[in-house]
RNA sequence: GGAGAGAUGGCUGAGCGGUUGAAAGCACCGGUCUUGAAAACCGGCAAAGGGGCAACUCUUUCCUGGGUUCGAAUCCCAGUCUCUCCGCCA
């Protein structure tokens, strides 16, 4: 969310870098509804004083003139909460201004490839879909989760299953041990007020997945994505600046509708509406938000790097960044069976624009109160990573041979056959 | 599910109708002292929002939302959360 004290400074540059988002902002409403929330806060506390005074004063012939106030402070205050709601309903839609080294462009296609590692095995055959290798080995079943529940689901089962907690484990470990990660294990559903700190709510409701909760109550949404939970650990508080950085994962399921991208990757596990990620997050000084993205992304490629699957690593470009980011790598991995690298990774920093919904501060050195950076990225997404598992290490006959790395998460199995 | 207790500043914790934005302590910052540090002593220290070039000033905020009152942290109602006891349960 952005600072309207920061807009208010020259709403026309405000215009022009989120331009760069392809949105076309009308300033002209935000300046006309900022002006007469001014001017009505301005009436509100000029009334406010008046009664104040009055009742200081004790003077009991001025009480009945003090209840006229109040008649009128009612209406003043209406129409000030009123104008704020349009106002907030504006500015809460609005993303975060993407950083000045973030390529202008519309979609995945203007986005910068950075580097490319890992050799892209060759094969003297043709490589099957994981799909066609999970059916195969009867280790992943799409048409049982269909009966038991509904499309983009699926079940993992016996060594598959196996796998999916390894990779899990793995991945935790290296965070915890070498990245300096600290493991939490959080809530899966989040409150209204949370699913808004991070930018979910209001915007991308339709991606959701809402609680039934009772009447009255508030809302709860399952999480899209750790990174809701894990960040608004530090919502509503001034962290100490001795405290920071604070590094956090979590490998959690994730649940996401999917609104709007039916028909997109229908076969297969690689969009659905529950998986497992493991996510990092960070919550730094604001100045430290590039180098903090930069040790994020280097340690989800070094989950690549240790599992030897190739790789490349994308700076997006404006148009194809989140609603929150300032700037986004994107690691995508190499599928066999689509001849193509896919997203298994993204990693984001937000600069304080969550921070400012979350209201969450610290004492800078000048003894400032300021907000916080906030940055989250996958490390890595289970599900996909367990795809790339798959199809870059199956084998003529179908089996899957287990990447060396993960073999002591595994009872050290080498290979997965049919039974 | 039943019965009680509570929610106050970065933290602990007083206040229970009128200079209370809120005592005290801790933490933090500055100073004196010290070769340096510690201790001791002195001073400072909430946030959000509005006005002003600025010095500064005004408003709001003691869980949330209503109500009573000229005036509410303090009284009333509703809700949320936390704790204790009983029951149930992975």
């Amino acid at each position: 969310m952005h600072n309207l004290k920061e807009i208010r400074k020259n709403f026309d540059l405000f215009k022009s870098l989120i331009q760069k988002r392809n949105i076309n902002l009308d300033v002209e409403k935000i300046k006309k509804l900022d002006d007469l929330n001014r001017q009505l806060i301005q009436k509100k506390e000029g009334l406010e004083k008046e009664k104040k005074d009055i009742s200081k004063s004790k003077n009991k012939e001025l009480f009945e003139k003090s209840k006229d106030i109040s008649d009128q402070l009612e209406k003043v205050i209406i129409e000030q909460k009123k104008n704020k709601k349009q106002l907030d309903e504006i500015i809460f839609n609005i993303p975060n201004i993407p950083h000045t080294d973030v390529p202008e462009g519309n979609d995945e296609n203007d986005n910068k490839e950075i580097i490319r590692v890992g050799d892209i095995k060759k094969f003297d055959f043709t490589p099957k879909t994981h799909f066609e290798l999970g059916e195969k080995l009867k280790m992943l079943d799409f048409d049982l989760a269909t009966k038991t529940t509904g499309s983009r689901f699926v079940f993992i089962k016996d060594k598959l299953a196996l796998l999916e907690r390894a990779l899990s484990n793995f991945m935790l470990d290296k965070h915890i041990t070498h990245n300096g990660y600290q493991e939490i294990s959080p809530p899966l559903i989040a409150s209204e007020n949370t699913m808004f700190g991070t930018g979910q709510l209001p915007k991308f409701e339709d991606d959701q997945f809402e609680i039934i909760t009772e009447e009255g109550s508030e809302r709860k949404f399952l999480i899209p994505t750790a990174e809701v939970i894990l960040t608004n650990v530090v919502k509503n508080t001034i962290v100490d600046v001795k405290n920071l950085p604070l590094r956090f994962v979590a490998s959690t399921p994730c649940f996401r509708k999917e609104a709007g991208s039916y028909g997109k990757d229908t076969k297969g596990m690689i969009r659905q509406h529950q998986f497992y990620k493991v996510e990092m997050v960070s919550i730094v000084e604001n100045d430290k938000c590039l180098s903090e993205l930069e040790r994020m992304t280097d340690c989800a490629t070094q989950i690549l790097d240790e599992l030897d699957l190739p790789y490349r690593k994308m700076l997006l470009c404006s148009g194809d960044m989140g609603f929150s980011a300032e700037k986004t790598y994107d690691i995508e991995v190499w599928i066999p069976s689509e001849n193509k690298y896919r997203e298994i990774s993204s990693c984001s920093s937000c600069s304080t624009f969550q921070a400012v919904r979350m209201k969450t501060r610290y004492k800078n050195h000048n003894n400032e109160t300021t907000f916080v950076g906030t940055l989250n990225g996958s490390g890595l997404a289970i599900g996909r990573t367990l795809i790339a598992v798959m199809e870059n290490y199956q084998n003529k006959d179908g089996s899957i041979v287990i990447p060396e790395k993960l073999r002591p998460y595994m009872n050290n199995l080498e290979i997965i056959s049919a039974n």
